[in-house]
Parts: structure tokens; C-alpha cells; sequence
DNA sequence: CTGAAAGCGCTTACAG
DNA sequence: CTGAAAGCGCTTACAG
């Protein structure tokens, strides 16, 4: 069986019904020979060239609206070595999380023209790095968005900056060059989580971390023990148990921790996930929230709402991350003198979001 | 400020850092070179055709081989007048189903070597049309995916047809050619649904529909009034109320109908989401699930196994779907031979799956 | 079965 | 400030 493939298909055609003859679209011949220039000139105009006349830029600019002329981006692709799309590989288990942030993305990329191609990975895979490879370079992409956990990937990272792939990294903590890093601070959002519990009066305070290799599980667990700190207070270790960022696991280790002789009054999650997982754990041993038990969460998803009572937890704003992961990238081609202009950078902060489901212990 | 857009940026420099002078990556001169052929008759072999000795073919496949040679996506993108990449557009507010339809397509694009290009759209808005014109023009798309509700949308789908962009449509029922339709049979998940609800024994059944635009609001209440009707019941007119497939909308119409002076025994909702919102408003109420309602969903979104109890719901295999879709498009290019004898298609169909919200009525 | 020429729609490098 | 020539890496159309 053929079939039409990047490198396969004699056969490509496209189905005869489809086919139609649409009408050629304008190109960069047809604006310069109505504006009566060259195309080099055309092409001066279309990349902002600060070397045209005023007179001439208007004159192909008014023919370019006119034929509603944009340029070939395959084209430009080739010529340029360097293509307009932008690349975003993802490893991250929540859908929530991955649309979020693609969303944001797309938020800057549209309002410049750009355009995003998408692409799981699995760091985990012998030929992880070379099918990024192949991607950055065959596509020739602007450059790459990561998110976490393949944003904490130093092995891809190095990769990239060999490939001079220019790539922008959003992580819970620093771990590049300012310039391509979005730092969540989830630190700060455990510390306030913290607080907030401690002032409620809680001392048997458990926390279910997340999987060691997340740097988000430190900086999460490092914002609790400094807000406790803050308050004179500390963890427990038998009351910090590692979880997997997953709902079961949630389940598993909160259940361990409720049949304890002496159980917790709070049971802090580093996720929303695993908060769920609490939730069930509690039911299955009669316990009511936030009564018997307090619960915290960490990202805000809508499985926060959707529970009952409505889950504590920590808001992080994945999708405006992405949005300034975007521009950060795209900023990346500009000219020094507005760099150093580009001025303070928005500063992502993390927000505790009290709900219903911590209170006072009995 | 200036900056580097796909329309501007004469300052369009890559941060010198990244800016490793990499390897040239070999070309189709290369290979010809090396395999002492044309380069036209390394593009045969590239493309399958069949006009190459075999002695050739091997001769080049083993150069393109030894130097690690792929084709140049966007030299071939503006020979053929037709890139190899897929475009999927969508709308549909779930994130669960955008990710897993996308993984889906990936699943299967990923296999043939093609990419995705991802864009989120708003077909009220006035430059809709427009919009996705450009997008489709612009990048040469090989073809486009839409689930619903985009996926509905005539108007859409006449543009593409149009501009003889090959489209596959992801649906509840069929809405056009088979060939470019992937159809999920929603009323039969229904069907089954209604049965299992009749079988427990309830009579006094409610049913949360989803908004009118939606043909699968339309297909779920029919598969549930035909599953009813086999069972030699029907829907009373007063026990159907419209929803918006909202988490607040659940709320609200369930919060409704339980406050009716005989209230209904069980009821269903066209989406999981709605379901969570059911049992919310059961839980403000004091009535407890399944005793004293039974509550159905359909989706299976990780929300049902999260509730408490799991919620009984229809399993739609949207990641398949994707799959199937991304299949369709891509063998769109095929010969007609062996179109003909690419068989039966899979026919999806969705799961009813049994959990602990339903049970017979008290 | 194979190849030389021309072209896809842009940009770079070089002149003027 | 502007342009003619050559080139990016492929394919089509035409020969042989």
C-alpha cells in the first residue's frame, strides 16, 4: 500500500473533489511590478528595512493592502534558514496544564504572525534527542517553548543551544540565563500555604510532596518549611511523605497518613491531584473536610472547584507564562538598543486561594 | 520598538550566544553527488517512484542513509505547493478533549513523519473565516482535523472545500462524505445508558441536554429517548431541561429539577462536566448519591473517577478518533487502488461504563 | 529508466 | 536609497 509521506508518495494527489482551481495568490513579483520598484525593495519594505524612502515604503505598502499580499512563509523559510513557527514539547501529565500553556503561547504568537507546531516528547526515550534534533532542524524553528518537567532537562537544554536553537524555559525556579527563563516562584505560593495553615492554629501538618525529579516538588516543599519556619514552626518527617504528582498516589499516601495513631489535622498536597486524592482518602475513612481534616492544593485546576468542599490551593498563572514565554522568544531577534529598554520584566507570582476546605483544627 | 515578525524585523539576528555555526546539514546535491545520479533521480527515490532501477534506488538509499540526509520540509513545501503539515483548529472548551484529540492526531502524524500546527479559533468572530483563509494559504496545509463544535460549522468546511484544502471532520453523526468523516455514534453510548437507567428500575428520569448548537446535545437525547422507548418509557417534557455542557450549568438545572415537588430518581447529563455539577447541587441539598439519585455522565473525563462515587458515564475513545482522523487525511494523497482496498474502517463506538452513581431508585 | 533546464517565492551579497 | 544576479533546496515539465 502507498502512501503519501514526507519522504514517500508518488501517488500524492489531492482528492479530485477538493481540487479546485483557486486563484493564484499574489507574490512578491506582482507588488513590485505594480509599485514599479524591485523586489528587493518589496522585500526592504516587508522586513521594516530602515533603508527606504518614505515615499516608496507607502507606495508598496499600498499595493501590498490593496493585493492583500502576504508573503510565502516556506519561501521566506528557506531563504531565511530560519522559519517563523515557534516549537512547543511537552511531557506534563495534565491536559489542563499543556492547554493552558499552549494557549498562552499561542495568545503572543498570533499577535505577531507566528505560528506553533506542537509535539509530545519522551525524555525517557533512547532517541529522545535526536527526534528534537530532527525536529528543530528540519523545521528550522524560530525556536522552542518547554515547560516543565522537559523544561528542567539539561541534556535537551544543551542540545538546543548547540543546535542555536534559541528557546525560552519555564520553570518553578532559575536555572538559566534571565533572558530565557519564566520563573514560576512556586516557592512563594507554599510559603503563603503555609502561613495560612499555621495561623489556623494547625501543628500536625502533613505534606505529600512530588516525584524528586520535578523541581517544582522542592521548591514547593522548601516555600512550606520556610513559611513554617516563619511562623516557629517545622515538619515533621514522618508527616512528609513523596507522592507522584498523580490522583492515586494522592489516595495511597493520604491514606497512610489518616490511619496514623496520631494523624495529621491538615494534609498539605503539591498538587491539585493529589489534593483529590485526599479528598477520597477522607471519605473512605468517614473524616469530613475541613472538620476533621484541612486540605491544600497547589495550580488551581478546575478540579479544584469541582470538589466539595471547594479546595485551598495555590493559583498558578500557566497560561500568562506561556504568553510571556512566547514574547520572551520572539523578543529574542530584536535589536541590543531595545533590549536594554525592554524594561522590567512582569514578575510571575504564585496566589494562595482560600477555599472551604481548611479551617481551624477541632 | 522594533521587531522580528514574520511581516518585520530587519534586526532579525539570532542572540549570538545561540549562534553556533553549525554543520551544514547535507542536501539533495549532496546525495546526487555522492550516489553519481541527477539530483531529480534522488527526488524519485524520495518520493517512491517507481521509475528507478532497482540497483539506483539502493545505490542512493545507502548514500541518503551514510549521511543522515532528510529532505528540506520547506524547499519541498514550495515545490509541491503543499506542505506536510496538518492543521487542527478547535473550540471545544475542555482541555481533556482538545489534548487528547491532539495526542491522537500526533499518534498518527508522528508515524508518517508529518507535523501539527495547532490554532484555537472563534468562529463568532467576524474575521473567522478570514482567518483560517490565511492560515490554510499561508502554510500550504496538507490538511485540516476539527472536532465539534468547529467541526459543525458549514460554513468552515465550505471554505475549505473551496480552497481545495482536504479536511476530515470529527462528529456524533455523520455530516458529510464518509471518506472525510470520523463519526463517535453518540446516540448509541445514550442508548445503552438509557437501558442501564431503565433496567435499575427509575422512571421519574431526568435529562440535563447540552446547548442546541451542539449536535451531540442533539444526538445524546435522541440515543436516550430511542434506549427509553425500547424499554416502553419515555422523557417527560418537564424532566428535560437545556444545559450549556457547564460545570455551573449542571449546578443550576440540577438545583432545578430537585427542588420539584416530585423530583426525579435519577438524572442524566449530556457531559461529565454538567454530572459534576449535579452532584454538587445534590450535595447542597442533602441528598445523597446513589441512594437517594443516581446520576449518569458521558465523556469519561478523569473528572468521573475523581468524583465521589465514581460516576457512572459513556467512554468516547477521543484519542482513537484522532488517530482515525489524522489516518483518513493522510491517505488522502493515496492511489485510488489502493483506497479501495483499504478496508472496512474501525468503527468507533462508545463505552457506557458502569461505576457507583447509579443504582435503583429507594 | 534518467537528466538538464526552469521554476516555486523569497533573501543574501554585492554593486551603484 | 535602490536593483540585478545568484542562491536557498526542492519539484515539475519536458526530453531522450
Amino acid at each position: 500500500m502507498k502512501s503519501s509521506t514526507p519522504t514517500g508518495g508518488s501517488g500524492t494527489r489531492i482528492r479530485t473533489g477538493a481540487t479546485a482551481d483557486r486563484a493564484r495568490r499574489p507574490t512578491i513579483n506582482d507588488v513590485a511590478r505594480l509599485s514599479q520598484v524591485s523586489k528587493k525593495t518589496v522585500s526592504r519594505v516587508i522586513n521594516q528595512s530602515p533603508f527606504v524612502s518614505l515615499e516608496t515604503r507607502e507606495r508598496v505598502e499600498a499595493v501590498i493592502a490593496d493585493l492583500g499580499y502576504s508573503p510565502d512563509p516556506q519561501a521566506r523559510g528557506l531563504a531565511f534558514r530560519r522559519s517563523f513557527v515557534i516549537g512547543y514539547i511537552y511531557n506534563n501529565p495534565n491536559p489542563q496544564y499543556i492547554v493552558n500553556a499552549q494557549q498562552g503561547i499561542l495568545d503572543a504568537a498570533r499577535l505577531r504572525g507566528f505560528e506553533l507546531m506542537v509535539r509530545p516528547c519522551d525524555p525517557s526515550s533512547p532517541s529522545f534527542l535526536q527526534e528534537v534534533r530532527g525536529f528543530v532542524e528540519r523545521q528550522k524553528l524560530f525556536g522552542m517553548i518547554m515547560f516543565p518537567r522537559v523544561s528542567e532537562d539539561e541534556k535537551l537544554v544543551a542540545l538546543l543551544r548547540d543546535l542555536g536553537c534559541p528557546y525560552v524555559r519555564v520553570a518553578s525556579v532559575s536555572l538559566d540565563d534571565p533572558d530565557c527563563m519564566i520563573v514560576s516562584h512556586d516557592s512563594e505560593g507554599a510559603y503563603a500555604a503555609a502561613r495560612h495553615v499555621a495561623a489556623l492554629g494547625h501543628r500536625r501538618i502533613a505534606l505529600i510532596t512530588g516525584p524528586k525529579s520535578f523541581r517544582s516538588a522542592h521548591e514547593r516543599r522548601r516555600g512550606y518549611e520556610e513559611g513554617l519556619a516563619a511562623e516557629g514552626l517545622s515538619l515533621a518527617p514522618e508527616y512528609v511523605v513523596e507522592g507522584e504528582y498523580t490522583f492515586e498516589s494522592g489516595v495511597a499516601r493520604a491514606g497512610e497518613l489518616l490511619r496514623m495513631s496520631e494523624r495529621p489535622t491538615v494534609i498539605c498536597a503539591l498538587n491539585d491531584e493529589m489534593a483529590a486524592g485526599v479528598y477520597r482518602a477522607a471519605h473512605e475513612q468517614g473524616l469530613t473536610i475541613p472538620k476533621d481534616l484541612s486540605v491544600v492544593g497547589f495550580d488551581d485546576a478546575p478540579i479544584a472547584t469541582r470538589l466539595w468542599p471547594p479546595l485551598t490551593t495555590v493559583l498558578l498563572p500557566i497560561r500568562e507564562m506561556g504568553r510571556l514565554a512566547a514574547e520572551a522568544l520572539m523578543a529574542d531577534g530584536e535589536d541590543a538598543v531595545t533590549d536594554v529598554q525592554s524594561g522590567p520584566k512582569t514578575r510571575i507570582s504564585p496566589t494562595l486561594i482560600v477555599r472551604e476546605s481548611t479551617a481551624s483544627p477541632a
